[in-house]
DNA sequence: GGCATATAATAAGCGTGCTTATAATGTGCA
DNA sequence: TGCACATTATAAGCACGCTTATTATATGCC
């Protein structure tokens, strides 16, 4: 019954185990881990706009904004004018986010920690590294980008 | 910019990564990575149910079941109803998706293969091994991956 | 035989992330 | 000044995976 599975469906499976544990733990606090991921990204650079946060997060505008809304809905965040330029609006963490987070934290280090239960801390850290790795591979993010693209390039 | 991310956000963000690389290249043939997952699956286990497919991969049965609807509009499966079990419909691979089957998994190792360039052999390794642990960890079929696995002494 | 329970498939609804498209606003340049 | 283009936020629609619930069918037990 043994089946060579290959890294990337490894790697889409671990995640996925990831998100239901989480929720399983997670679903008395309304929180969920995405949002959770955002939320601490945020408390480190409060007042950031959407499409900033989008960027640092790699992620699509829209993504954001959905998450936006529903996390604003929770009372987690909220969104405010900027009075510089009437199309952004700056994300800023509530009270009531800010007090979840150390609680949130701690629930996730602690699934974290069970689903690396049995692996040395040798690999751990190397498992780290390697992630990292395949995230810089796989980013977009137009500062470490493989290939010099050339542009305006015409014969 | 440095930020500290925990394994699990690494792990989630890689998965991602990993899906959106694989929509880019895969758009033309009308097949998404998970498709993939199950097809190259029930490739070896033709004439499964829905419900055993389910097991196997460790997901919900409604999951699987709305995976087969996209799959059979696709022409790459059909479900086949069971002679014995009126409840059940059997699983079977089309022509199309038997044929499909050897590009989608080189255009998949193709990516599998971009995420993990610059990391040597040994990490590669150490890497598969340490996310079969995770899974393992974070899995809940009952036995099998839990207790060391002894292996058939008799022979 | 008949009822209780179990199982197979599926519906409805939600979160997460993508694509493509649109409205509002800002900016650069002739 | 005014037009072209860029940027910000958001809508609509899809894939994927989950929860909870429903229907159809099997099975076990009295």
């Amino acid at each position: 019954m043994e089946h060579k599975t290959s890294l990337g469906f490894l790697i889409t499976d671990a995640a996925r185990l990831l998100r239901r544990r989480f929720e399983q733990s997670s679903r008395q606090f309304g929180m969920t881990a995405a949002q959770l991921h955002i939320l601490g990204r945020l408390s480190k650079i409060e007042g950031i706009n959407q499409a900033g946060l989008a960027a640092l997060l790699d992620m699509e505008p829209i993504t954001v904004c959905r998450h936006v809304d529903r996390m604003e809905t929770a009372g987690l965040i909220e969104r405010r004018q900027d009075p510089n330029d009437r199309r952004v609006r700056t994300l800023h963490i509530t009270d009531k986010g800010r007090e979840l987070l150390p609680d949130m934290r701690n629930l996730a280090n602690e699934i974290f920690e069970e689903a690396q239960n049995g692996l040395p801390e040798g690999t751990r850290a190397t498992l780290m590294t390697a992630l990292e790795k395949i995230v810089s591979n796989l980013s977009e993010r137009p500062g470490e980008e493989v290939e010099p693209q050339r542009q305006h390039v015409e014969a």
